[in-house]
DNA sequence: TATTGTTATACTCTATAACTATA
DNA sequence: TATAGTTATAGAGTATAACAATA
């Protein structure tokens, strides 16, 4: 009995695990896809909502949530400031380190980039009506409470190897 | 206003689109992790059940159907050749191409990721009763076919990037 | 001594294009 | 001419370890 035949009904294809993986991962490439005219990545909004989030944050603060190495969050502040969405600082109790701030452009783009979520949101549930959608918002949290996800950081930013 | 102060009950932490890629990105690494120990990533699982559906597929057709360039292809059979679960055969009817065979022993390999997934999908369930876990696989089943993924390939496995 | 940000280095994974042998 | 498999090359992205300034 080779893989196609299996008796089981819970084989590959119709395995909770490989549904929601590769719909998770649709869902992430195609908000990616919509930053992309943006000049932005994922990783840059977890990193921009993160600096939001958290005030102020130093770039170690920052490593340690978003679970990246330190010298990671380097080249990605210097391309965020670069564009003049994200300031370095001077922290006036420690010289060591950075405060990173949000500029007025950053809280703009953070806007475009709500209106875009916003877009991928409704394009993602819209086969669904609104008493499913809401049924499927609730299991979902239910699995994410039980892997002790944080809230507001993706998974995807910790990995090892390359995105 | 804030990200933070956001009025909309559709902020980045409570919508669909961020909770599913997070619970689907989240599951496909759990997967990694126990494949890890048989020293196999999930692309090579990918391979193998394509192999094992698709008959004797040529390295050709097998890109086509992961969405992978074909010179990718080369290294993955190359691996798995020298662990004895796949073979490149004499196409009879073209010299150019080869037919790839699972092995006997790619047939118990698959076994063992068989067993593997089903811990898996356990551990991934535990938090639901029989009937949400019905519900949350036909809510995703109706997701999948409105963004036409195709049941059997992993949409991870056809991007541009590294891994 | 320890920590912050940074740089240097090496590694992994990938696609593209060129190559060969067949068709 | 076109196609199957392969190889060579270049590029992107990452972590680790070492560094200077500061604590």
């Amino acid at each position: 009995m080779n893989e196609r035949d299996a008796k089981h009904p819970t084989g590959p294809e119709e395995s909770l695990a490989f549904l929601l993986s590769k719909v998770g991962v649709r869902a992430g490439q195609r908000f990616a896809e919509r930053l992309a005219p943006l000049d932005l990545h994922p990783r840059d909004v977890g990193l921009l909502r993160a600096v939001a989030g958290l005030g102020h944050p130093s770039q170690q603060l920052l490593a340690a949530r978003l679970g990246m190495a330190p010298s990671r969050i380097v080249g990605l502040v210097d391309s965020l400031e670069r564009r003049g969405v994200l300031e370095r600082r001077p922290n006036p109790d420690d010289r060591r380190a950075y405060e990173l701030h949000l500029t007025d452009a950053g809280r703009a783009l953070l806007g475009k980039v709500a209106r875009i979520g916003a877009a991928h949101e409704a394009e993602l549930s819209a086969p669904l009506d609104p008493d499913e959608r809401r049924t499927l918002v609730r299991l979902l949290r239910r699995l994410a409470e039980a892997q002790q996800l944080p809230i507001d950081v993706h998974p995807g930013l910790a990995r090892g190897g390359p995105p």
